[in-house]
DNA sequence: CCATTAACCGCCCGATCGGTCGGTAAATCA
DNA sequence: TGATTTACCGACCGATCGGGCGGTTAATGG
């Protein structure tokens, strides 16, 4: 039911998806939906949260791990990847919430954060050594993770195994296209 | 009028946003806004061809230069990050366009093409030796402008100048995090 | 100065939306 | 078996939306 409903929202958008789309790609009623549901809101955070949920624990590993930044923040995308892959259509809903009701807000807030965590660790990877110093640490970190988070836009699961394409997402924001 | 419209879109959604609120903000009824544009998807389709007017230049000087691919292909990126902070607006509306009515889908297939002959530069550059080879064109071409169009998300004018940004951009894509 | 055009407005319409309510059939449990 | 809960439905409501219509004022040009 969440599924179909997340799967909805994609591809025709949030607003222009009516309680009575999700009920008929269902096969009940409008009515019968709302037993199950509070209302449409309640659908968008249980959706945002699968995907809040996941990331954030591929952060809050990155947190406590012992080893250096560099490997930590190597790790994250990677994980990342792996989780934008796993559950692309929650990701998807997720990263195109843009905090106009309070529900809406509070994921964005959540986003922030780990943006934060990001930032933080290729500014510790910097310091390390392990990392470049000479861009801005937080300009580093949001272009980065807009290469990871364009998967939304375009990964299938016939484009390759999700392994693989955090393995081209890691080298790629490592050691970019440059031949060596 | 357009970039009242625009502004609108982006920060409520353009199906949240009522041609009501447009009229609203430019302090006119909604009659007087109808005289002037035939509805609301004109509006939708003016903005987008102003941000792929300017992107669809880019990629023709990106083709018709007799330079090798790989300094095209690093011309083509720096160029689309001066585009995208310079009219932000309207391609920020143009991202968010997921087809779903004629007017959107003619603007995705617009997209597309350009995406090709992002492809097609990488594929070049490859062949030339200039990029790595062991990573798939089509990959490497949509993580880099997913890095590109990331400043939609995040960039603002105070955030550094529109050509510093393009820099680091193009310095990330080619040369990676890592220490050199 | 008069006719035409452009800019503007108030009022209305049919459609659609999120959500509610009263009630029925089916499952569960004592 | 009888009572209670759960799943389900049709009919309805108030609000909002994109858009249309008829008419008025202001500018323009011969």
């Amino acid at each position: 039911m969440l599924t179909a409903a997340v799967r909805l929202f994609n591809t025709h958008g949030y607003d222009a998806t009516s309680m009575f789309d999700i009920a008929e790609s269902l096969g009940i009623t409008k009515s019968t939906l709302y037993h199950h549901v509070s209302g449409k809101e309640q659908l968008l955070t249980m959706a945002v949260d699968r995907a809040l949920g996941a990331l954030e624990e591929a952060a809050r590993e990155a947190l406590d791990s012992p080893d250096p930044a560099t490997v930590r923040l190597r790790r994250l995308i990677r994980r990342s990847v792996l989780v934008l892959a796993e559950r692309l259509e929650f990701v998807t809903l997720l990263l195109r919430v843009h905090g106009n009701t309070a529900a809406e807000q509070q994921a964005v807030d959540r986003r922030r954060a780990f943006d934060r965590i990001v930032t933080d660790l290729v500014k510790q990877a910097q310091a390390e050594g392990g990392v470049r110093a000479d861009v801005d640490a937080a300009t580093a970190a949001r272009l980065i993770f807009g290469m990871v988070n364009s998967l939304i836009e375009w990964y299938k699961p016939d484009r390759g195994a999700p392994e693989s394409i955090a393995d081209t997402v890691s080298d790629l924001a490592f050691d970019g296209l440059r031949t060596h």
